[in-house]
RNA sequence: GGAGAGAUGGCCGAGUGGUCGAAGGCGCAGCACUGGAAAUGCUGUAACGGGGUAACUCGUUCGAGGGUUCGAAUCCCUCUCUCUCCGCCA
């Protein structure tokens, strides 16, 4: 959520950095009319609730005093409270209402892009910063796809798992499971390393941490629901993560809060029907282990560079080809201020796709989540600043591992740094 | 699912109609004591919104929403959540 005080006090400035997103998308025009609306409205009534307070007060000092409770004098103090009450009541309701209309407004707007994010329409303007990796891709063009070579080693089973559930589910099987396993732990392992505490956070949320990270109220659609419980899955564990400290005050002397979490994540994937409808790039439910940061303000951006390296560190110990890219204002997550995306060497498709989105959220997710510090001495509180990424998508990770480590007699090696985890060298 | 208890400041916790934004403690900050520190003593310390360059000032907030009253943390109603006991169960 944007600062309702910088959207009054830099309009242009704010519909600037709106408009490098989408230049026609978002307009503040609605919610600068009613910010001073609402205004007025508040001055009118709390001079009003002064004076009524002010009567409030005299009547039980006279009455303290020896005054008669049911005396004129009284009397025409209780008349006078009423008139007040009855005045408020018209404008209560409509302060009320301004604020909700105001707030729900705020909901829908993005994120501002950072200053120092590339300016572009879509994906197609997107940088890219770096590549890893190039001496481990292979000249082979004999690959086979990873869900063919899947289902010929008999580690994934589409079929199957589509009568369970339904179609974008998977099975995996014997060994398949095993990669899956090794590769959760290795993950965690390694963020448990670089200093992440690991939580096993549900995967059921509410409604108040879905909005808190912003998939709500805007991406609703994308998220399966419990209707019975205000309960939907979630999906992914940012949003458990970063709601662990929805509402609270932390200390200064707390930050930076890092935490690392593997759980499995649900999307629904509305409007994406027909895209990567085989194999294990775009599931229902798939398992992430994902980082997430909650910072002082002064260190996000050097702890989002650490958080894009502590991702990075997982591709290079899989000798996995990738290269990191900064999205474009046009491509940018809803949240997010600054957003980096690993892209990993997918050879059958000839391409790099996303396995890991690091962003930097600012103080966006903190003003909805309402997650504050104070430092010693200081008087007052701060939204603090919170970052995440995916550190990685396990599903991905094994479709790259499948593609990119196939031997030509149809086996895949093992990454040697899974070989410990799984205890074979082969599938 | 049945019965009961509870939700108060950064944290713990007292408070059953006006003198309550709220005792006390912890934490934090300042000062004193000390060579320095610990311990101790004194003092200060809620958040949010509006107005003001500022000092400051007004309002709101004691789980949420309604109600009674001139006046509600306190009384009434509804809801949410937490805890305890019983039942069921991985």
């Amino acid at each position: 959520m944007l600062d309702l005080k910088l959207i009054r006090e830099q309009p242009t400035q704010v519909q600037e950095l709106l408009n490098r997103r989408d230049s026609e998308g978002y307009d503040i025009q609605p919610i600068l009319d009613l910010d001073r609306q609402q205004r007025e409205i508040e001055t009118k009534r709390s001079k009003l609730s002064a004076k009524g307070n002010e009567i409030g007060k005299t009547v039980g000092q006279k009455i303290r005093t020896g005054s008669d409770p049911k005396g004129a004098e009284i009397a025409a103090l209780k008349e006078e409270g009423n008139n007040i009450k009855a005045q408020l009541a018209e404008l209560e309701p409509q302060e009320k209402e301004l604020k909700a209309h105001i707030e729900n407004l705020l909901l829908q707007l993005p994120n501002l892009p950072n200053e120092s994010t590339p300016i572009g329409k879509d994906e197609t303007e997107n940088v890219e910063i770096r590549r890893w990796g190039d001496e481990y891709i292979s000249q082979d063009k004999k690959v086979l796809p990873h869900w063919e070579i899947g289902e010929q080693l008999g580690i994934l089973e589409f079929k199957r798992a589509v009568k369970i559930a339904q179609s974008r589910f998977v099975n995996l099987v014997g060994a398949g499971a095993a990669l899956e396993r090794a590769l959760i732990n290795f993950m965690l392992d390694k963020q448990i390393e670089a200093g992440y505490t690991e939580i096993m956070p549900p995967v059921l949320v509410n409604t108040q941490s879905l909005t808190a990270t912003g998939q709500l109220p805007k991406f609703a659609e994308e998220s399966f629901k419990c209707d019975e419980d205000d309960l939907w899955l979630t999906p992914t564990a940012e949003v458990p993560l970063t709601n662990l400290y929805r509402g609270e005050i932390l200390e200064a002397s707390q930050l930076p809060i890092h935490h690392c979490a593997y759980t499995p994540c649900f999307r629904r994937e509305a409007g994406s029907y027909g895209k990567d409808t085989r194999g294990l790039i775009r599931l229902h439910q798939f398992n992430k282990v994902e980082l997430v940061k909650l910072v002082h303000p002064d260190n996000s951006e050097a702890e989002h560079q650490a958080l894009v390296q502590n991702a990075e560190a997982i591709l290079q110990a899989l000798k996995l080809p990738y290269r990191v890219i900064e999205l474009c204002t046009g491509d940018l997550g809803f949240g997010a201020a600054k957003c980096y995306d690993l892209e990993v060497w997918l050879p059958t498709s000839n391409t790099y796709r996303e396995i890991s989105s690091c962003s930097n959220f600012h103080d966006f997710q903190a003003r909805r989540g309402d997650i504050r510090f104070k430092e010693a001495g200081k008087k007052g509180t701060k939204y603090l600043h919170t970052l995440n990424g995916s550190g990685l998508a396990i599903g991905r990770t094994m479709a790259a591992i499948l593609e990119n480590y196939q031997l030509p007699n149809g086996t895949v090696e093992i990454p040697e740094v899974l070989q410990p985890y799984i205890k074979r060298e082969v599938l």
